[in-house]
DNA sequence: AGCGCAATCTTTTCACTGTCAAGTTCGTGT
DNA sequence: ACACGAACTTGACAGTGAAAAGATTGCGCT
């Protein structure tokens, strides 16, 4: 046998980090295990320890990268001139496309809530979020409101709750969320 | 010692699950655990078992319930002549109250999803919030508006998102369901 | 009243998980 | 060339959910 996998992985971090995903989206945060991941990526059972100290760390870890993702996504949005509406269906596609980074973002009992680095891109996000709605009145309420609307859409869709009537889940939030925020 | 437990607990099913609600509400449900719940409450480690078969089947006996217990309240505001914003806020005021039951309904990976009571119970809490938007233009939007906006407020407002300024959260979603679904 | 049966609970065991401590292998800078 | 530290492995331990088999008890039936 020829191919033996050298010591060294490469970039084990990524890797791990990605079958997280994978697994996520296809089981849920729940039937995520470190130990399972190892096998995944073909590594010994504690390998991902020495990138991500716990399972809590990689989860953390997850959740910093989807925050980062999203405030990305949102800043686009507005350096294009999207108003409020476009960046609500930002907010519910990023949602949609990242399933398993958006589910472990808003279950802060998974992770450590305080890592620095978390904070950093979560701050950024809500700063985004909080630009868009800005020039309304009564900016606070409507900022509340505004998130309200498209984050429960979204984990009402991703749960699976609403009927999946083969709409685009984009279209259905421009429809109200300019009900709400006329122009 | 005379005051040794009987053999027979007399309502472990009923114990158990208080015992789940209140270890959820103090550390998730991912924190939850059917050893630990037995010992809560002074059985032996397989004692719940018998009763719930799983640990999905306790998380399903517990969302059920929770869908029970949110059925009874719509249907309680409706019958009180609460309007489409009593509605939300009667869903908000459940969400906040029954916490441990509002996290479980919603992450349907963690019980058994097709369980007939629980199906039972999830439908009749749908209808009622049907019936809340049946007198409204574009009823099949409204609805999903509607509940994405109650819905997503009270997940934000229970994972700690959203800044918690000693605001009565019914009053919050109040203020702004009347504008979008104006009298 | 008493008998038997089935529901309820316990005990034992097993495979699996996360975490830790100690070893092994390897890239990198000097 | 060589040591040093980062990256991974190996082995162990406590704790978990699940299943099987045994102990206890309430309850219906005659």
């Amino acid at each position: 046998m020829s191919t033996q996998r050298p010591y060294h992985h490469g970039d084990l971090r990524r890797a791990v980090l990605d079958a997280a995903v994978e697994a996520i989206t296809e089981h849920g945060p729940a039937g995520v295990g470190l130990r399972d991941l190892a096998r995944r990526v073909g590594v010994s059972h504690a390998g991902p320890v020495h990138h991500f100290k716990d399972k809590a760390g990689l989860l953390t870890a997850l959740a910093a990268e989807g925050f980062a993702l999203l405030a990305d996504a949102l800043d686009a949005t507005v350096a294009a001139g999207g108003d409020i509406v476009e960046l609500g269906a930002a907010y519910v596609r990023f949602a949609v496309d990242h399933r398993a980074h958006f589910e472990v973002m808003f279950r802060p009992d998974l992770y450590h809530r305080d890592d620095p680095a978390l904070v950093r891109e979560r701050d950024r996000a809500g700063a985004a979020l909080a630009d868009g709605v800005a020039d309304r009145p009564d900016p606070e309420l409507a900022s509340v409101a505004a998130w309200s609307l498209v984050h429960g859409f979204a984990t009402l869709w991703n749960t699976g709750a609403l009927p999946r009537d083969d709409r685009d889940p984009e279209a259905v939030v421009r429809a109200f969320a300019g009900r709400l925020f006329p122009t």
